[in-house]
Order: structure tokens, then C-alpha cells, then sequence
DNA sequence: TGAACTTTGTTTCTATCTTCACAAATAACT
DNA sequence: AGTTATTTGTGAAGATAGAAACAAAGTTCA
């Protein structure tokens, strides 16, 4: 049941680095242990389904006790590989690209931007938030050298699928994909759909339809 | 079984808008009758999975023949009430929230943001891509004036809660929020939660720890 | 030490979502 | 007109996820 190779629940994968992320503020606060209830309320999901996702990776805390802070960030920092860095590349430095180059993935995480692409000279050859911005013709080549692993995609959905399979060719394994364009990719490669149009639509027919309901949980 | 009150799965719900693009696509493009199967293809959702959504909307299409894409399109646009426009304020024109702003919400949609805030000065006053940017100090006023129902909230997270709660106050019924940060409020209130750093993080776990497997849909 | 309290881990139940598989209906073709 | 090919809509089964509830094990405090 505890076993290390075992697949874990995609809801409870989803849900990790959330965790983490919140394990890594408490450690930083100082608190030595924290509660099933007290995670509940501070990351908005019930406390049987955090214990039961705890419980996937075997009997992490203590009855009586609650869970203790540094233990379970170790845990998890080794679960979550976050001591191995992944390497993403930002295809497209439009609007939302830029916003992503500024933002600062790093800081709490095992994922850097490395290295970003676009068409426009006015970008290519610049450094943008810390990343350097190349020609989109140099993409295949440099996606290989660097050994990147993972590309954001922000261009226009126009030339994604095409992009993607550049992307395929040069070895990448996964794509988050904001464009509104369904890929096409061999399904070895894993796909996460951000679908920013579709997701403020869908807000609001639940507005209209579901009047005063329990809150819904995202991407 | 086909009440025009009874709720539909939230599954279903999200995937609507989907399918509502679509069908716009197929429509510009001429076609004039589509099947389960093709629908499929295009939105990377299994063909019985398609049939079932339509299915709880009454008998949409004709056996045989499959859907006429007019007919489903109408009967779409009236379903997600896309004849209604909402209105929605963007609430923080960082990098992301420019990123909306310069987004065309409204080209295939019902959606329009009609209002911005932010509290630098450099920023409040000026116009971002057919977009007034007032100072925050406006919001609860703004909000109720113009009759808001719907916030795009992309302020740096520790300010989050505070204008969530002018935000409830200022009667507002959904939040898209951007923030890392989990919100408390009344659950009359609406929130879907993209959470970036989120999502390319368990793109990573799923990379390491499910390979080659099926692809996952979007938040 | 012992009684009262806390909190986990898990068993069980329920809800939701997806997919299979096929009868029924229609279209297309000869 | 009749035969073959399509394609829907849905019953039934399967898969996944969420939550209630509680025994067991520990903690806390007098």
C-alpha cells in the first residue's frame, strides 16, 4: 500500500505543490507542527482529503500530535524533486510571456526559465527578467543543447501547433500550453491546458447556473 | 431528464465553452454539419464524453448525420447567455494583469473588461488597451457603480485577501484568482483559483512520476 | 500515573465522472 | 426500393474522487 513506485491519484498530485508551498511558509514562520485541520483551512481542502493524500505516501504524521513541519517539508522536497532543478524554456514574449519572465518561478521552486524565444528583433538578443530572449529560428538547436525539458507556450495559436512539433522533435516533454489551440503531440509528451478565455467563461455560466454553491478548485 | 432547470455536472459545464469555440471556428470555416467524432479530434474529448454533455441539453443532434453546426452554435450562445454581457474589472495591472488587457476577451465572447485598478500613480489615469486604469482607492466605489459581477484578480498576494474583502463588500459574485493565495469568503461567492506556479509544478511531478501516460485537461 | 483530549490513518459510503457498447434512427449508395 | 454504412443517445459498468466517522495511538495536564 506504501509502496514507492506506486501511482498516486492525479486529485492528490494536483494538489502537492500546494501543499509544499504552504509547508515551506510555516517552516519559515517558524511553526513546529501543524494539524490536518489547521492545513484545511489555510489551503481550502478538507481535512480527511489531506489525510488521506498524506496517507498515499505512507504514515507521515502522528496521532494525537498532527504532522511535523520540517519532516513532512523533507518529505515532500524529496517526493517533489525539488533539489533537482527542471529546466523550462517561455516560447513567445508576447503580453503574457513577459508576465512570466518577471515572474519569479524560482523562488520557491526547483523550475527556472532558462531561456526564452520570439520573432520580434526587438526582443531577440535582449535579457528580460534575468532570461536571456532568442530567435525563434534558433529553437530546435538550442532547446537540444540546454537539454530543456519543459516549455511554457505563449505565442499566438496560430503557429502553435507548429511550434509543438518543433518542440516534439527537439526532445521536450512537456508543454503548459496557454494558447487556445488543442495540440496535437505524440502521447508520450504531457500536456497542461490553461485556457484563460475559456476559464473566466466557465466562472461566469456557473455564475449564472449555480447560484450560491460550494467553491470550485482550479487548472 | 431534459429540464431547462436541472443542473448539469461541472465537468460538463467547464467543458462548454469548449466546445462553444469551436463550433464558432467550424462555423466561420463554412461547415455545416460536424459529428462526434470530428468534435472530438478538434477538443482532445473522448466522442461519448461529447455526446454525453450534448445529451444533457435535450437531443441535439440526428442519428446518421451527426450535429448541425448552426443549430448547435444558436443553441449554445443562448445556453451560456452569450447575448448578456458581463462585466468584469481587472484588479492589479501588473505584468499579468496588462497581459489581460491586452487579451481580446470580448472577440469570441460575452465578456469585457471594462475596468481596471491599480495604486501606482504612474499607471492610474491612463488607458491600457481600451481599458480605464483607476487608482484602488476607487474599487468599492467604481465596482457597485458600474455594477460588476466578476474580478480578475492579479495583485501581488499579500494584498489579496484585504481587496477580496472590499470586493464581497463592493457585491461582486465571482473571482478569477490569479494570486497564490487561498481566499476567504462567504460561499455565495464564486472563485476559480489559476495558480501558476501550481500548475507548471505538478506538470513537472506528473513528467517524473507518470510517464508515458494519457494527457490531462486544464484547470 | 491516570483521565481527558487530540488527531491520525483507514474503512466505508457516496458522489461524480468517464467510457463501453449497442439499439435505433437516419443517411448514402446501388 | 432495398441494402449498407453512419452516427446518435443512453443504459450499464467502471473508474476516480471526496467525505463521514471512528478505533487506535498518542499527547497533555492535573
Amino acid at each position: 500500500m506504501t509502496n514507492e513506485t506506486m501511482k498516486i491519484p492525479q486529485a492528490t498530485a494536483k494538489r502537492l505543490p500546494l501543499y509544499y508551498r504552504f509547508l515551506l511558509n510555516l517552516h519559515s514562520s517558524g511553526k513546529q507542527r501543524v494539524s490536518s485541520a489547521e492545513l484545511s483551512e489555510a489551503v481550502k481542502v478538507d481535512s480527511a482529503t489531506i489525510r488521506r493524500d498524506f496517507s498515499y505516501f505512507g504514515a507521515l504524521g502522528k496521532k494525537g500530535y498532527g504532522y511535523n513541519v520540517n519532516y513532512l517539508l523533507t518529505f515532500f522536497r524529496k517526493t517533489l524533486d525539488q533539489d533537482e532543478l527542471t529546466k523550462v524554456a517561455l516560447i513567445g514574449v508576447g503580453n503574457l510571456g513577459t508576465a512570466f519572465l518577471n515572474y519569479n518561478f524560482s523562488k520557491n521552486n526547483n523550475t527556472k526559465i532558462e531561456i526564452a524565444f520570439d520573432v520580434d528583433a526587438g526582443k531577440v538578443g535582449t535579457v528580460m527578467g534575468d532570461v536571456p530572449v532568442y530567435h525563434m529560428d534558433e529553437l530546435d538547436k538550442k532547446v537540444v543543447e540546454e537539454g530543456i525539458q519543459v516549455a511554457i507556450l505563449t505565442v499566438p495559436s496560430a503557429v502553435a501547433q507548429p511550434i509543438t512539433d518543433r518542440l516534439v522533435q527537439a526532445n521536450i516533454k512537456g508543454i503548459l500550453n496557454f494558447t487556445p489551440a488543442r495540440l496535437n503531440v505524440p502521447n508520450s509528451i504531457r500536456i497542461h491546458h490553461i485556457d484563460l478565455s475559456v476559464e473566466l467563461q466557465s466562472l461566469i455560466y456557473f455564475l449564472k447556473h449555480y447560484p450560491t454553491d460550494t467553491e470550485t478548485e482550479e487548472a
